[in-house]
RNA sequence: GUCCCCAUCGUCUAGAGGCCUAGGACACCUCCCUUUCACGGAGGCGACCGGGGUUCGAAUCCCCGUGGGGACGCCA
């Protein structure tokens, strides 16, 4: 049987890391068994969705690269064929009206609490043989419950999780249409799932629970049942559980903090799944490689410096030009202008083995294109009074000298030599003077490509400002 | 409370009864490289939740604890 698989998120917010993960390997399976991958949007519930959270949604899987083969599917298109189905149930005696109101409801539940045992629904318009039902109260509108068997157990291998077993008697008639018509979650994904034909459905695990009353009503309709694997949750950095107040984050948010879509991918396939010792691969070994055996059963908790050394590392793998037209964006959001200053590539050819992130980079390279703003540390500890003239008659030197890396090293080695120094001696002041702070690439290679007159000016500006010329 | 799930270095993980003196990666520490800081290279520190079984042999299988998490909506 052709692989079907599908990613359901329900638009009431951003892409999140963990839902992303969800649709990482809902796509990866997909794509290991060449099969199809689908995106349906579960819009059931209309006072929390908004199409802002649906595009966000799109937004954060095109980022990443999941691509989806059908939809996206809203749920609130199929409202008709829900409707129909639940009709169906309704005829077959597997659904019937109950005409409880949520405060009776409420009532039920706090009580069942109090007693200590599960809280679900009684059962009390629940049509029996030889039962007498009450008479429908009138004006009232009804909800649609599906009629759970009662004895019993559902049991299915879940595919990371291995056998789980749940007694009937611990579920109880779930409502299936509001008072109001419309269906409600459990059973417009149990429609969708039967007839958009899906063969795995991968989610996370906090569906562990409604799988068995899925399975219940996929057999009152006749329909086969998919496979389920139920994937961990993910934790923050902290070890605490992620929502919306406290460490969740849009997937997009990471594109903002300067993270390559690969790095993101990469750390997120090896966040619950394994391939043996292997850590840095692309997603094309990744669909390869990918299996549900080899997902963790256990919950995983997200580490930031994980994903900063991956995406460290595919910094350096980047395609320059890419990284180019990247960072250019970057630099123009921190007001930087690069048209008058060099040329681009050559500074991330400079700066990409020292950045773990994007933002990094372009934060550290800004000294090439607006004067740096000179580190008052550095320069009291490097722009020392002995140097300054030794500084200030190199300055001169290099006045005639050719302006590459070699001839510039040259002329510091000379003055090095001359003066009896040490090479950092003069290397630091150097670099405090052009780049503004005490640390850089090589300070000969910085100032090739900074250009002789940049170079120059603001080493005679540090002279300058030091009051000794 | 009831049901369900989970448990290997700080973190992500390898591990399918002997290959385990428990491997790798991130982080951390040391050294090397060096023009500073990084990068890179070489080392180091560091874990099988506890208790019972089963077995010649258990990180691995079973049971019980303990600890964590999830679910119990006219949310998804």
């Amino acid at each position: 049987m052709t692989v079907r698989t599908r990613f359901a998120p329900s638009p009431t917010g951003f892409l999140h890391i963990g839902g992303a993960r969800t649709a990482l390997f809902s796509w990866a399976y997909a794509r290991k068994h060449g099969g199809s991958f689908i995106l349906r949007i579960e819009d059931t519930d209309v006072a929390r969705s908004t199409p802002e959270a649906v595009q966000a949604i799109l937004d954060g899987m095109t980022w990443l690269g999941l691509s989806w083969d059908e939809g996206p599917f809203y749920q609130m298109q199929r409202m008709d064929r829900y409707k129909e189905v639940i009709q169906q149930l309704l005829d077959s005696g597997d659904a019937y009206y109950c005409y409880c109101s949520k405060e009776e409801l409420d009532a039920l539940r706090e009580q069942q609490m109090q007693q200590g045992i599960k809280p679900r629904y009684d059962g009390r318009w629940r049509p029996e043989a030889g039962k007498v039902l009450p008479e429908p109260p009138a004006g009232v509108p009804p909800v649609v419950r599906f009629k759970n068997p009662q004895t019993g157990a559902v049991v299915w291998n879940d595919l990371v999780k291995g056998e789980i077993r749940i007694s009937n008697e611990e579920l109880d008639d779930l409502i299936i249409a509001r008072a109001d018509g419309t269906p409600t979650y459990n059973f417009c994904v149990v429609v969708d799932d039967w007839e958009m034909g899906i063969t795995q459905v991968i989610r996370g695990d906090d569906h562990v629970n409604n799988t068995p009353r899925q399975i219940n009503m996929l057999h009152a309709l006749g329909a086969q049942i998919p496979q389920y694997a139920h994937l961990s949750m993910i934790l923050g950095d902290d070890g605490q559980k992620l929502s919306k107040r406290h460490g969740a984050v849009s997937v997009m948010q990471y594109h903002e903090d300067g993270y390559l879509p690969e790095a993101v991918l990469n750390y997120l396939a090896r966040l619950g799944w394994s391939h043996g010792d292997d850590e840095v691969f692309s997603m094309a070994q990744f669909c390869a490689w990918f299996d549900l055996d080899h997902i963790t059963p256990s919950a995983a908790q997200f580490n930031t410096e994980k994903l900063n050394w991956l995406n460290a590392h595919y910094i350096k793998q980047a395609d320059i030009n890419v990284l180019a037209a990247d960072i250019q964006q970057r630099l123009v959001a921190l007001g930087v202008n690069t048209e008058n200053g060099p040329d681009l590539s050559g500074v991330i050819a400079l700066y990409r083995e020292r950045s773990n992130t994007l933002n990094d980079l372009a934060a550290s390279i800004a000294y090439f294109y607006r004067k740096p703003v000179i580190d008052t540390v550095a320069a009291e500890k490097h722009l020392t009074v002995d140097v300054l003239p030794v500084l200030a008659g190199m300055a001169a030197k290099l006045e005639n000298t050719t302006w590459t890396t070699e001839s510039i090293h040259d002329v510091i080695q000379a003055t090095v030599t001359d003066n009896g120094l040490k090479f950092p001696k003069i290397a630091m002041p150097l670099r405090v003077m052009v780049t503004g702070g005490a640390q850089s690439p090589s300070i000969d290679a910085v100032m090739a490509l900074l250009g002789r007159d940049e170079t120059l000016s603001r080493i005679r500006e540090s002279l300058m400002a030091s009051g000794k010329f």
